[in-house]
DNA sequence: TCATAATACGAACGATCGTACTATTTGTTT
DNA sequence: AAACAAATAGTACGATCGTTCGTATTATGA
């Protein structure tokens, strides 16, 4: 929680390690990870280039990929760097309000400031890097599909734990609200990239704001 | 039309043209745009290498690229290519129906047919690829960015028709329903591939269905 | 102080990238 | 048949890709 980039990292949580060898290690590690995923936001987890990363960090090609084994790898750890700085940014603010219609709305205006802020200079890391693997095997792939699941299965016990607390009605369907909303979140996204614009954040409030409306008791 | 790809490739349109190493050309460029979506739709636009390309279709990458000039040029004759055949599957076929409610869900199946059916290998060509040149400047990314706003202005027009024709309510906001809808859309052709599912368009169908018989007059 | 272990570096590898330049083949025209 | 034009092929270039190997640097232990 102090750093996202700790356990994404690969290590094995030991805070009280005081061999400063690894402690080296896990800096360069945190360091190569948060360029990473910045990188992965705009140019994707193939534009991720070894390379390239090393020249912008000041480092030998040989010494960075060391840390990592392969270019997979460092593909998988950017994955969960990025799950870090996701989990603190949109869904830990969002856990400290009361279950209820509450949360769902802290939910989901996290994500959009998450998004309009530009948290990763490409906008969403998820969805650059997972529409990228979408149609492609591999290991790449399945962690992002597992990580879209769980986001959209958060999105969905929110909304139930609303039910529960009597502010969304008992007969919606919270699997189904939940892809709605996740759609208007990714929709204003891109646009909003696309067109170098945070206008359309406008229309996905106003989508948030009626399909919620219309399905609060 | 009788082609999709005849103009994409560049040509003056010129079908009466008898002059064969041209006619050879031309049929040199309409095979390599037809495997280039293709590619393009699974690997992206960046993904689409030339000496890749050249091998898959057995000629040389100096021929191949004779015909395009450069990468780029390539990378925009290929987004040409899409569109053609966007409009052919998705655009035409909606546009037969009378102006009203029922063309835009001729629209909206047409489109849901089209990534469902996986028009192209790697579902929406252009959700790939835009999302891949979204956060990146240059000549691709505003080529996807007016194709993304040509897209949703149709599908704005046409609600703005079946408003016109009484069967939408006059204060619904045509932008805004357009924008939803389009979430509604991507959302299952993004999570269909990522899950090898085809249930999630069920989820669409329901989001379409539920936003359009609440904007019904 | 000296062996040990972890981290980082430098150099080189074969492969592929996009591109340029020079033939060669194929079809047209006079 | 000769001159011409367009399409295609062949070859090579410099750059970058991911990866491997040997070595140097840095910190930790005995």
């Amino acid at each position: 929680m102090t750093d996202q980039l700790a356990d994404a990292a690969g290590t094995t949580a030991d805070p009280a390690d005081t061999d400063g060898r690894v402690r080296r290690g896990d800096r360069t590690r945190r360091l190569v990870l948060g360029r990473a995923v910045d990188v992965a936001s705009v140019d994707g987890l193939e534009g991720l280039s070894i390379g390239r990363l090393a020249t912008e960090l000041s480092m030998s090609k040989s010494g960075l990929i060391a840390h990592f084994g392969s270019k997979e790898q460092l593909q998988l750890a950017t994955i969960r760097a990025a799950r870090a700085i996701f989990a603190t940014a949109v869904v830990e603010p969002a856990l400290r309000e009361p279950p209820g219609l509450g949360r769902v709305r802290a939910l989901l205006d996290a994500w959009l400031d998450y998004s309009s802020d530009r948290r990763f200079p490409g906008g969403c890391f998820f969805a650059r890097a997972t529409h990228e693997f979408a149609a492609r095997p591999g290991p790449v792939h399945d962690a992002l599909a597992a990580a879209d699941t769980e986001w959209l299965a958060l999105i969905a016990r929110t909304i139930a734990e609303a039910q529960a607390a009597g502010e969304i009605r008992a007969d919606v369907d919270a699997d189904q609200l939940a892809f709605d909303l996740a759609a208007y979140l990714d929709s204003a996204n891109l646009r909003s990239l696309l067109l170098g614009s945070f206008a359309v954040y406008d229309q996905a409030r106003a989508a948030l704001d009626r399909r919620l409306t219309e399905s609060a008791s």
